[in-house]
DNA sequence: TACGCGTGGAT
DNA sequence: TATCCAAGCGT
């Protein structure tokens, strides 16, 4: 596949640019004094939690642990902790272990190498392109759900994307990314921001949009999605919640738990001891003599 | 590739 | 009220 940029992509580098630079939220991991462990902090929470649910856990977060290193001589559960209702707590637990992999491997500063990024716990495809691009100004295809859809409807001309990231879609982001570094990583957020901003998923604002007279989808009438339907997961009394259930209580104590304080939060009997199952198995809980349970120390 | 993994605001 | 969906990752 050729790297340069499509036809199509290139024309809309300049207008997406300059939307960016007039609309773009001022947000603390954005600020110029925000380092790469800010971005990298920010980057964790803000997998599958919006930003406005992420602002006060972050601020609390980067008072604490200024530097991968605070956070690394702490116990895992206080991570688990300090998480507080972001959900997935897991990247908790992997924010944490990327901290000790990065005081281990790389001197206690986060790396600015794709491929070091990317072995780092809970680093996947799209966070290590995101650290590289936001805090190292380097040239990645940072493809999020945001951009997906952008890309979508702006160069596919379809509602929506793909239910999961295919190859294809990070063809087409590398494809249009602009040759020059730095405007290739204010490409990256920028057209993220318009996602998050503008080209939204259930009512986009195409009013609003830098791009609306080379949209393909909008140039196609603004055709309906059509593709095989997007399941919709339940979470009333799935596994899921009665793990966040037991490790709320956990969250709120101060110590170790009796297991009788776990069983008076979720009734069924099956279910909870496969949730708590579970939660030991991933490390989220520490199983402790005399049948109590506290957070990983 | 498909699935499991939290939580809560918006529509 | 029910459904959608939000800067994904690991297995």
């Amino acid at each position: 596949m050729s790297d340069s940029p499509l036809p199509l992509a290139s024309a809309l580098h300049e207008p997406v640019l300059r939307w960016y630079a007039a609309n773009a939220r001022t947000l603390p991991w954005r600020d110029p004094s925000a380092g790469a462990w800010a971005v990298m902090v920010s980057e964790f929470m803000l997998q599958q939690t919006p930003v406005a649910r992420v602002l006060p856990a972050y601020e609390v977060w980067m008072e604490r642990w200024p530097k991968p290193a605070d956070l690394a001589g702490e116990a895992p559960g206080e991570a688990v902790r300090a998480w507080d209702r972001l959900g997935y707590p897991r990247r908790a637990l992997r924010l944490h272990a990327a901290a000790r992999a990065i005081v281990e491997q790389h001197g206690g500063e986060v790396p600015d190498d794709h491929a070091a990024l990317l072995a780092l716990p809970g680093v996947g495809t799209y966070t290590a392109a995101a650290i590289a691009s936001f805090a190292f100004g380097q040239r990645h295809a940072v493809v999020d759900t945001n951009v997906r859809r952008v890309f979508a409807r702006a160069l596919t001309g379809t509602a929506q994307p793909s239910i999961s990231p295919t190859a294809a879609d990070q063809r087409l982001a590398v494809s249009a990314l602009p040759q020059d570094e730095p405007t290739a990583a204010r490409w990256a957020v920028a057209t993220m921001e318009l996602g998050a901003l503008v080209c939204t998923a259930r009512t986009p604002r195409c009013a609003d949009c830098p791009i609306r007279s080379q949209c393909a989808w909008v140039l196609a009438g603004s055709p309906q999605y059509s593709g095989p339907p997007r399941k919709g997961q339940t979470y009333e009394g799935t596994d899921r919640q009665a793990r966040g259930r037991l490790l709320a209580v956990l969250r709120a104590a101060t110590g170790a738990v009796s297991k009788a304080d776990l069983d008076a939060c979720w009734p069924d009997q099956l279910q909870r001891e496969r949730a708590l199952d579970g939660l030991v198995a991933d490390g989220l809980v520490d199983p402790l003599p005399r049948n109590r349970y506290a957070l990983p120390a």
